[in-house]
DNA sequence: GAGTTTGAAACT
DNA sequence: CAGTTTCAAACTC
């Protein structure tokens, strides 16, 4: 087990947030928006009532707090805000690749931030990175920085507070747009790449943009100038709701980097080589957040305090390389607390790095996986006015489409920016909750088409889960029940054709969430939505959407090399999916997926979009089911979405597990509501209690039920069950034991030719013999009889002992006793085939 | 595999 | 909320 893992562990209330962002080379223009609408989707809380109920009230308490939470380290939470760095293992892998091969041409722009649990490889960002104090108590973060190795430069004003074990990305400070715009290009975050690719959001309060510049591949590495006028027509830059009072951008320039800044990258380096401490890192990427009567500078996420990095702190630069097909993450408007691991939450960006880069390439620990292109989201709102700049040292020039960045203000008051790919090209960014059940995937469908395929950096992610988390925004509490000690494992070492990358697949259950199209109707009460929820992007349903998509379907479209989104303005993949059910649901956690195969429905009427149907009911799409008709799937996501809603208006917690906590002193499984069988007695599968392998309770409202503790039916049904159980062990274990004494005997039987000569001539047989002795054994035993055999051996032993009183030399014997054998077996085999005539005969 | 039984979900 | 209908899984033959 990593290091990492073992820190997951150890930190069950450490959150790890991924972002991944999705940015297909030819779709850097394919940035999408998310409407204030969908931001409003988002769920504001994730529930699972028995993770509720394992969240202990300690952690619960400590989500709304912020500052305070500073100094108590010894919660694992997120309030935990111990200064230790060195133990903060946060990487930014910024990896830039010039590579050129076709995948990866179009996926140059992509860059990629993911938690990575491998500590091994990867600078670490200490705490004596965070030099700054932030307004808030939190100390110890860094925040609006520049990082940058080599050719790209993420700069901007994201704090990774590493004593915090958080890491902040910062949307742009409150300097206002008009400001930002004007200002210099520090102020911007562009990612440029060879003038053509920038994509610019305005994340948070201050209407400066935060601009992802790829670098042109002439231009020299490390220009982030973000200036306006150079940035192409083929985007344009919205603000997004600046606020008026934010305060202005400070030390926005990323260009340069001071003494203190090289010293500090330096103090990363360094400090990935010394042991960390205990305390995990908590990486927390929010987006920009309303400050209704919450203070605007401070964020809490699950407990733990966001506050806005001092503008004073130093600009740190990280290497980033451009294609790495991931998803960025993060709910615009919602703070997630992704990971509620104690596993210190590493984010790597990963990047490939570019050879021209004379940097070595800088890592920076953070939870997310950025894909140029794709959204920036989930900024904290920071003081600091340093932007982040991203630059890619990309050096492959590629065909990138016009980005509209557009400004989504206003809603809640929160601030975001948001970049609108006008490319088509569905792009999925994940979110992906480390060692939880839950994929979040943000799937973000672009107005263009864009059919160049990015592959997924070779980036590896593994994160293990740990105990469930509360995530608080504000006064937003989101807790996720996590699948303990399992490990995520992101993996996306392959080409893929399809922008969804970054998979995360520890799910045991796969649930869904939301919508994936803006349709404002739909509002979903998450709180009440299942674990193992995926959003993911809608294919016909707008340019942008959440949709509810099964960890398994992300899976799949990340290991299926074949799943391509080419040409297709729609999201095609999810048929392709669909037809790949079978595909191991990752490649990481076969056996989990396997744990629990879900039986294909068999739904025939309900268009499997009632609960009826246990895909739907589950959250799952319909995988290699039986169904007729099926609508549980992305092609109708309008449709399944609409159904969702109507379950969740009918129930809200229709889609809460059926099985739960039960009251203090009943069992600690029990069904939600109980059944009401009448007739089965509570001893069949029809009832749901009995069926989940639990005891009807007080709830039921069963007629004679038979299914408590005390009842002999049921134990008679539990003895009979175990026993045929017992019965089925057996049986398969005496198979295989079988076999493999079969497989045993046949080894030892096979007689051993021998290289050399052997003191028993009428074992020493030739290829010849060996042959035909193996033959023999085929022949029918009616013909080769203990009777048969005996004289055979009394042949064999008789010329033997002939040759040996006639002192002929080895190799005659050998022959003798060898001819001895031919005449035996001819014998034999007249013998059968006689037997074999006469049969034929009789049979006629 | 077809038909029946069953109980949850959906509907009224 | 109760009664009825619909539905798909579980079960039986």
């Amino acid at each position: 087990m990593s290091k990492s893992s073992r820190r997951v562990d150890t930190f069950a209330s450490h959150y790890i947030f991924l972002l991944i962002f999705f940015f297909h080379s030819g779709q850097l223009a394919g940035m999408d928006v998310v409407s204030p609408e969908l931001n409003s989707l988002l769920p504001d809380e994730i529930m699972d009532t028995e993770a509720i109920e394992d969240i202990s009230d300690s952690q619960a308490h400590g989500t709304n707090t912020q500052s305070k939470t500073t100094n108590e380290t010894t919660v694992p939470m997120e309030t935990d805000t111990s200064s230790n760095v060195s133990s903060a293992e946060n990487t930014l892998v910024a990896p830039t690749s010039k590579d050129s091969s076709p995948s990866s041409s179009s996926a140059g722009n992509q860059i990629t931030i993911s938690v990575s649990s491998t500590t091994s490889s990867l600078p670490i960002l200490k705490q004596s990175l965070a030099t700054s104090t932030t307004s808030t108590k939190t100390t110890n973060s860094v925040s609006g920085t520049t990082v940058s190795t080599g050719g790209l430069k993420l700069s901007g004003p994201f704090t990774i507070s590493a004593a915090n074990h958080q890491i902040i990305l910062n949307k742009v400070a409150t300097a206002q747009a008009s400001e930002a715009s004007k200002s210099s290009a520090t102020c911007h975050q562009v990612i440029k790449q060879e003038g053509q690719k920038l994509l610019v959001t305005a994340i948070g309060k201050s209407g400066s943009p935060i601009v992802l510049q790829l670098p042109n591949s002439k231009a020299p590495v490390g220009q982030t100038s973000a200036d306006p006028k150079i940035q192409t027509p083929q985007f344009k830059v919205v603000t997004i709701g600046g606020r008026p009072e934010l305060k202005p951008l400070v030390g926005c320039t990323t260009n340069q980097m001071t003494a203190l800044q090289t010293q500090q990258l330096k103090a990363v380096q360094i400090a990935k080589k010394t042991p960390t401490s205990s305390a995990p890192i908590k990486f927390i990427i929010t987006k920009t957040v309303n400050s209704k009567g919450a203070s605007p500078q401070s964020q809490v996420v699950a407990g733990r305090v966001l506050t806005q990095t001092s503008s004073v702190l130093p600009t740190k630069t990280i290497t980033l390389t451009e294609p790495i097909g991931t998803s960025l993450q993060s709910i615009p408007g919602k703070k997630i607390a992704i990971s509620p691991l104690k596993t210190p939450s590493k984010v790597t960006v990963v990047s490939v790095a570019s050879p021209t880069s004379s940097a070595p390439p800088k890592t920076v620990t953070l939870p997310v996986n950025l894909a140029l292109g794709q959204q920036i989201l989930a900024v904290q709102q920071s003081t600091s006015a340093s932007p982040v700049k991203v630059v890619s040292s990309q050096a492959t020039a590629q065909n990138i489409k016009p980005v509209q960045s557009v400004a989504v203000g206003g809603v809640s008051g929160s601030h975001f920016k948001t970049i609108i790919p006008l490319a088509t090209q569905p792009n999925v960014q994940q979110i992906q909750v480390p060692g939880s059940r839950f994929h979040y995937v943000r799937l973000v469908t672009a107005t263009t088409a864009s059919s160049t395929v990015q592959p997924s950096g070779p980036s590896t992610n593994s994160v293990q889960t740990a105990k469930p988390m509360m995530v608080s925004t504000g006064a937003v509490r989101m807790s996720v029940p996590i699948v303990p000690a399992q490990s995520v494992k992101q993996v996306a070492p392959k080409p893929l054709t399809t922008a969804v990358q970054g998979v995360s697949t520890s799910q045991t259950q796969q649930r869904l969430i939301m919508p994936a199209t803006p349709l404002p109707q739909i509002q979903p009460n998450f709180t009440n939505l299942p674990p193992g929820t995926v959003l993911a992007p809608a294919p016909g349903g707008g340019n942008v959407g959440y949709a509810v998509v099964p960890a398994q379907y992300v899976t799949q479209l990340q290991q299926s090399p074949f799943v391509t989104l080419a040409n297709n303005s729609s999201f095609s993949a999810s048929s392709g999916v669909q037809t790949q059910a079978r595909l191991p649901v990752n490649g990481v956690s076969t056996t989990e997926s396997t744990s629990r195969p879900r039986k294909p429905c068999n739904c025939t009427k309900s268009q499997c979009l009632k609960l009826y149907c246990d895909c739907f009911a589950n959250g799952e799409f319909c995988n290699n089911c039986n169904c007729n008709n099926c609508f549980n799937n992305l092609e109708h996501e309008t449709e399944r979405l609409k159904a969702i809603k109507t379950c969740l208006d009918r129930n809200p917690e229709a889609f809460k597990p059926k099985i739960g906590k039960g009251k203090e002193g009943e069992s600690d499984r029990r069904h939600s509501k109980g059944c009401n069988c009448k007739r089965s007695g509570c001893l069949k599968n029809y009832c749901e209690c009995y069926e989940a392998k639990i005891m009807c309770s007080s709830i039921c409202k069963c007629i004679g039920c038979k299914n408590f503790e005390e009842s002999p039916e049921r134990k008679t049904l539990m003895h009979l069950a175990d026993a045929a159980e017992v019965r089925v062990q057996q049986q398969t274990a005496a198979k295989t034991k079988l076999s493999s004494q079969i497989s045993d005997l046949l080894m030892r039987t096979t007689p051993v030719i021998p290289t050399g000569g052997g003191s028993i001539p009428c074992l020493e047989l030739n290829s010849s013999a060996h042959l035909f002795l193996c033959w023999f054994r085929k022949l029918p035993y009616t013909f080769v009889t203990k009777e048969v055999l005996e004289a055979t051996c009394e042949c064999l032993l008789e010329r033997a002992k002939c040759s040996e009183q006639t002192l002929q030399p080895q190799a005659e014997a050998e022959r003798m006793i060898l001819e001895e054998f031919g005449h035996c077996l001819m014998s034999i085999i007249n013998s059968a085939g006689k037997a074999k005539v006469d049969c034929a005969s009789i049979n006629c």
